[in-house]
RNA sequence: GGGAAGAUUCCCGAGCGGCUAAAGGGAGCAGACUGUAAAUCUGCCGUCUUCGACUUCGGUGGUUCGAAUCCACCUCUUCCCA
């Protein structure tokens, strides 16, 4: 029996298996330019690049479905250029699907060069200190320039700490512009993610909750964490959510990317992750391996004439030793960056494939255990 | 043979009487990184277990309350003239 949610003719998400113990979903997500099995990892390609990795690469290591940013590419080349190249799946060479972020995020994170309001947010760019404005209706149009499968609407991301009042100003107002989002939206091509915000407050959290629900179509996403909280934080602000979610249709939660806050959030009802760690702590000579994180750069490593992760099936762990990557990360030669972006990209990407064969058997806290014990070199709490 | 400049902690290189264990780079070592203003950032970097103590600025000997800094000689380096 399909209980597929058919939303229009190019979205839709089945859940195939539910975990017997934990609740957690293996699912298919349909999108015009194919499936992405769930839960799923997403590597993340802000300027329409996995920095330092070759698509073809990505393909290899089964990357299903890749981020980029609507801020960055507005500014740089420029969405009309994106757009007269064919959109973003021509002008970056990718033709599987692709979700870009909505530039909510960097009005957080360039925080000291924007000013919010009800209409939107005028800021000034990173790059040249030139002024701009957003706002749910333009950021809508750039994302439909851009044409990624999956649009991200435009919110407004607090960060951990944010008083009560301000938190829930800011909850309110990314309602206010989904709406916006939504009324401005006219693509059945592009699936629009609308976003949870709320801060760390529990009433704030479930208002959004169950508000925004009303506006997904196939796709929710949980903003507003892993912005320096504690992971009970998260995982508690998690098991609040849960029982509000629209029962069939994935769930995003932004920006996580530690294999534990995967698993967690697994475990309690999450189905898509993203992440920007895998590719930075590459370029800063870290690994995530089955053992646990390595320090390439590290001098112990010297003479280590062993691969990186035995139980790795990328190019880099076939291919290379880690003498050898802590002298590409020392002499800081480029093809460190690409080998050990390689390698965490296809470790998070094996991590959900795990995940979901896990779920499939109905044990995925057994998994988990044993994820958790070579890891992390102890056992977690239950 | 004659003249000139110089020798500083692993390397380069500042300092030119006390505020100097000695600027700044580099190298080395370690840490951070979670919807990417990040191939970035932070810390350590003479020895000892910390406050602190001790040993250092080519060598030896002086001047001085006090010297990496001033003086003498020695050693070595570089440059110019024969």
């Amino acid at each position: 029996m399909c209980n597929c949610q058919k939303t229009n003719e190019n979205f839709s998400y089945d859940i195939i298996k539910t975990d017997k113990h934990t609740g957690a979903r293996r699912g298919v997500l349909h999108t015009p330019h194919g499936d992405i099995q769930t839960p799923i990892f997403m590597p993340v390609g802000t300027a329409a690049t996995v920095k330092s990795v070759l698509p073809s690469t990505l393909k290899e290591i089964e990357a299903q479905i890749i981020l980029s940013n609507t801020y960055h590419l507005y500014l740089r080349p420029g969405s009309d250029i994106v757009e007269k190249a064919g959109g973003l799946h021509k002008f970056m060479n990718w033709d599987r699907p692709i979700l870009t972020d909505s530039g909510g995020f960097q009005v957080f994170s360039l925080g000291a060069l924007r000013k919010i309001s009800d209409d939107g947010v005028i800021f000034n760019s990173h790059i040249d200190g030139s002024r701009h404005i957003f706002t749910p209706e333009s950021v809508m149009e750039i994302e439909r320039q851009l044409g990624a499968d999956i649009v991200m609407a435009f919110d407004e991301c607090t960060a951990f700490g944010t008083e009560y009042a301000e938190s829930k100003i800011a909850m309110e107002r990314t309602l206010k512009w989904l709406k916006r989002c939504f009324e401005s939206k006219h693509n059945d091509k592009q699936m629009l993610f609308p976003i949870i915000q709320g801060n760390m407050y529990e009433d704030l959290r479930i208002e959004s909750v169950k508000a925004t629900s009303e506006f997904a179509q196939c796709g929710i996403a949980i903003g507003g964490l892993s912005v320096g909280e504690p992971a009970e934080v998260m995982y508690k602000m998690l098991d609040l959510l849960q029982p509000f979610y629209p029962e069939k249709m994935p769930r995003y939660l932004m920006g996580v990317g530690t294999p534990d806050y995967i698993i967690e959030g697994v475990m309690r009802g999450v189905d898509m992750f993203d992440c920007v760690l895998p590719t930075r702590i590459a370029r800063n000579g870290t690994a995530m391996t089955s053992n646990g994180s390595v320090t390439v750069r590290n001098a112990n490593y010297k003479e280590d004439f062993t691969t990186l992760d035995s139980e790795c099936d990328c190019y880099c762990c076939k291919n290379f030793t880690k003498a050898y990557l802590r002298h590409l990360v020392n002499t800081n030669e480029i093809l460190a960056c690409t080998l050990l972006s390689i390698h965490n990209i296809r470790f998070l990407l094996k991590l959900t494939e795990n995940i979901r064969k896990a779920i499939e058997n109905d044990n995925l806290l057994e998994f988990r255990k044993q994820f958790y014990e070579k890891y992390y070199g102890k056992l977690l709490q239950n």
